[in-house]
DNA sequence: ATGTAGGCCTCCAGTCACTGTAAGGTCAAG
DNA sequence: CTTGACCTTACAGTGACTGGAGGCCTACAT
């Protein structure tokens, strides 16, 4: 299978998936006119790290992910300990999120936003009231 | 007041500083010695940086909020469309963290995490179950 | 006067995960 | 035989810094 299959079928860009091999994360075949070609085996690694970077793992722990999954002899324990460490990672970021958006929501619901130049959203920002770090 | 000291009053590092004189977001004067020198005014514009990338604007919304900042005379209607439109991109982030969580946490909730090779989270990541994108 | 410690300077490279672009080879159809 | 779609590599750019090298400048102790 030509990259352009491959990645209609991953969903992935040609690009990304060059990249992947570049970073050695997938290893397709060669044909003899110099393109890659893909097996089942290499389009279920791609659907894997498909997914697994939609759920935001990094292209470091799709590197152990993958290798894990290929390790059938590993502890199921190994993958929770990861996936509940990026748990917490993500629950941190939305947390962090949902602070930014309190602070900012606060100033636009001051913000009369007519005409008129004066504006508690720019008076935030500058200091003379809330604002974090 | 030389870059430390700005660093240490703005909470911004040294680095950063320099930076953002790159990329023409902040001019300050220069002593004999070639040193930074920042007024009171450049200090206010760190602040307000400071500020406004802790509230997650890009830089070119900094660029912005800055120009409007020192534009005495704009709407506060501007400034507030900016801002509900970076509410409404946190809230589409947030979103797409919880899916991305939700996700996860129901394959570590199926994963038992002993020294047994079966792994539910691998297999949703490999597609037999769940899995966007 | 000298040593040394720290702060400051510029410039270049690296981060992460791609994405865009250029310049060219290959293949199937008309 | 040419067109156009598809493939190849290699290099540069993104955002927002961060790290490091190599070299002045300043302050203070000896």
């Amino acid at each position: 299978m030509n990259i352009g299959e491959a990645s209609t079928n991953s969903g992935l860009p040609a690009k990304t998936i060059r990249y992947y091999e570049d970073i050695g994360l997938i290893s397709p075949d060669r044909a003899e006119n110099g393109y890659r070609d893909f097996s089942e085996t290499h389009m279920h690694k791609l659907a894997f790290l498909s997914r697994a970077r939609s759920l935001g793992f990094t292209i470091e722990d799709c590197r152990t992910l993958l290798s894990l999954y290929e390790d059938t002899d590993r502890a199921s324990a190994d993958v929770k300990v990861m996936a509940r460490e990026h748990l917490d990672k993500m629950a941190h970021k939305i947390k962090e999120l949902e602070a930014m958006q309190a602070t900012l929501s606060e100033l636009v619901d001051k913000c009369h936003g007519d005409e008129r130049p004066d504006c508690p959203i720019l008076q935030g920002l500058a200091g003379e009231k809330a604002g974090k770090r």
